[in-house]
DNA sequence: TACTGGATTCACT
DNA sequence: GTGAATCCAGTAA
């Protein structure tokens, strides 16, 4: 299984988030296939809507990691895309697939199906944390290739609610898979 | 310098 | 279904 070559992320948000689906997310000995991913642009829901230094990867890089901290206890992880552009994708939920035994350690439960099923849960699942903000997809820290999820097999749905004035940003997930967020 | 609110989660009702 | 937890970036003064 070879990491997705950093060309592959050149492509813009919308488009390679359904493509993301499928694909092994692997953090030192953890590793997961992802169910779920968000699309993020210059919609109004982004980040990266408004220049700011936080958001700064999301317009100066593609093929690296962008995390942030929410909700004063929260971090998300996005994949920066778009060369040339702004865009990122959001891992929402994985499968988990390996280190299922520190991932539960770290999440505090014996529950499979509440390790990765949200952006949060899956970044304490797999250790990521600010220190892992604009690091580039590595090997200790990648995306892994995986056959693609037939387009048939993808949900995809426009998040309800309106936020600066626009509707919030894509949403693809696996249809019928337990792991995805609710 | 001080204030505001958020790409969430979990416990509780 | 509702509300609390919690802290950082962004913004205004």
């Amino acid at each position: 299984m070879n990491p997705l070559p950093h060309s592959w992320f050149e492509g813009d948000a919308l488009t390679l988030a359904p493509k993301l689906l499928g694909k092994i997310v692997k953090k030192g000995s953890c590793a997961g296939i992802i169910v779920e991913t968000e699309a993020y642009g210059t919609d109004a829901a982004s980040h990266a809507y408004k220049v700011t230094k936080r958001s700064a990867p999301m317009r100066d890089t593609y093929g690296h990691w962008y995390v942030y901290f929410t909700y004063g206890m929260h971090w998300c992880a996005n994949v920066t895309t778009d060369k040339g552009g702004v865009g990122a994708v959001l891992i929402r939920a994985v499968e988990p697939v390996e280190g299922i035994a520190l991932m539960k350690k770290r999440r505090h439960t014996e529950k499979l199906l509440n390790l990765c099923s949200g952006p949060a849960k899956f970044c304490q699942a797999f250790g990521i944390t600010g220190k892992d903000n604009r690091k580039l997809l590595a090997s200790d820290f990648a995306i892994f290739d995986a056959p693609e999820i037939p387009r048939s097999k993808i949900a995809t749905s426009v998040r309800v609610g309106v936020r600066n004035g626009a509707d919030l940003p894509w949403r693809f997930y696996i249809k019928g898979n337990p792991f995805v967020s609710r």
